[in-house]
DNA sequence: CCAAAAGTGTTTGTAATACACCCATGG
DNA sequence: CCATGGGTGTATTACAAACACTTTTGG
């Protein structure tokens, strides 16, 4: 038997609740990954909120009137890194009573991928509260942001094979050694180094840039770049990126 | 170089926003998949708000203040279902600023799998704005519902090859072809038959009932059950469901 | 000429694909 | 005995995995 005790909505009913209590603050947090060559990190800050000071926590904010959460989770990283144009994808949206010390607030992760630089180290110096953190050796954080985080990593480490966003981790020119690390330090597994590069010269997603590292004290290695357009015109007649 | 504006944030400018314009109703959106033995089909609503009278909408409702949303999800669904433990997986929230007429709600979608019967579509009846919709003839809905039904197809087709959920779509006891017929209409693929079932032969993870299907004026198929305590067994070392 | 990392092919095993006939039941 | 869908095996091909030596550069 079926209850479909819901016979007697109608539309009245939504506008009352819709302007009573049957409201929330709304926020996003960012989980942030940056890749410097050797570690995957996470900008993280610390915390000055009750019963959390100290404890680190990820960047977020609440959502403005005037923004849709992509819009502020777009604003968080760019206020934080001074970065536009960053990758960013929606993992999962956080709602229990008492995630928050302050009150109902409903959150939405969103993990982003930086290419990490000088630039932006210099944002640890600037505000002594920020650090990239190895992902490696993330403990307790704030709030409900270790589930946030993990749910985050394991996004990211499945889109990693699943799609072409290594690449937005590493300088535009890069080694194939580079991004074979990156693959192995992401996803904490090895590669045999033949058996990677055949697969990525058959996927031909990369340009040869005909240039060679520098400054190294060993055989230069060889650069290339990855080509959107060549990925994007592939993915359209059918092809699946995978690793 | 970076801007990192954010260094004079605190506690109070949060309080202040959570307890002013910075809230949003929020809701969810749930599309309720069912399958028939030969078509899928989704649980909608026909809609009586203005702009959308008439046309159909998925179900959903706004989120209580005592409940996560994920609760908020299950009641929806019992709800209009009458149905409890079913599957249900949060796939992503949309929030464009007018995406409903009646102000900012913010919304995260679910889907669910739900085994149609003669229960479930009587549901149809006790309510007549309630229909099972064949998914293929989904076309103009309310809202932005269609962005949400579209973003929820493609989560349950991806996730379909990559867990075994498709099981929850179909009766205890079922026979390899119904289960075939599932993945072919779900996905709108063609399977080879000896295939597939070396492929479910080898995952192991099927009973065999040593029953048969009865009242068929053919020779009678042999019914299977899915386990899913020999799944999770696997799962836990490592073994991962592909199909 | 030495150290360090880059670059390169072949073999072997395993999984995916393609394909056609006999079987059991009800009418 | 006929119609209907159920059930089974093999050969071929493509992909994944394992593995070791030569090359280039800087110091």
């Amino acid at each position: 038997m079926t209850t479909n005790n819901k016979t007697n909505e109608n539309i009245n009913t939504w506008i009352s609740q819709i302007n009573t209590e049957f409201k929330a603050a709304v926020s996003v947090d960012c989980v942030i990954f940056g890749y410097d060559e050797n570690h995957l990190r996470v900008l993280l800050l610390e915390s000055d909120m009750p019963p959390f000071e100290g404890k680190y926590s990820l960047v977020g904010d609440l959502c403005h009137p005037h923004e849709n959460l992509d819009e502020s989770a777009k604003r968080v990283l760019f206020e934080r890194t001074g970065l536009k144009d960053v990758f960013l994808e929606q993992v999962k949206t956080f709602s229990d009573i008492d995630r928050h010390p302050l009150g109902r607030v409903i959150t939405t992760a969103y993990y982003s991928l930086v290419k990490l630089n000088e630039n932006l180290f210099r944002i640890e110096k600037e505000n002594p509260k920020l650090k990239w953190k190895k992902v490696s050796s993330i403990t307790e954080l704030a709030f409900d942001h270790n589930v946030i985080f993990d749910n985050c990593v394991k996004q990211l480490r499945y889109r990693l094979r699943d799609k072409p966003i290594g690449f937005k981790l590493l300088p535009k020119k890069f080694s194939l050694k580079q991004l074979q690390n990156l693959y192995e330090k992401v996803l904490d597994i090895e590669l045999d180094k033949r058996n990677f590069r055949r697969k990525l010269k058959a996927l031909d997603l990369l340009v040869d840039l005909n240039e060679n590292q520098s400054d190294v004290n060993h055989r230069p290695a060889k650069l290339y770049s990855f080509d959107p357009e060549k990925y994007e015109n592939k993915r359209k007649k059918g092809f699946n990126f995978e690793l």
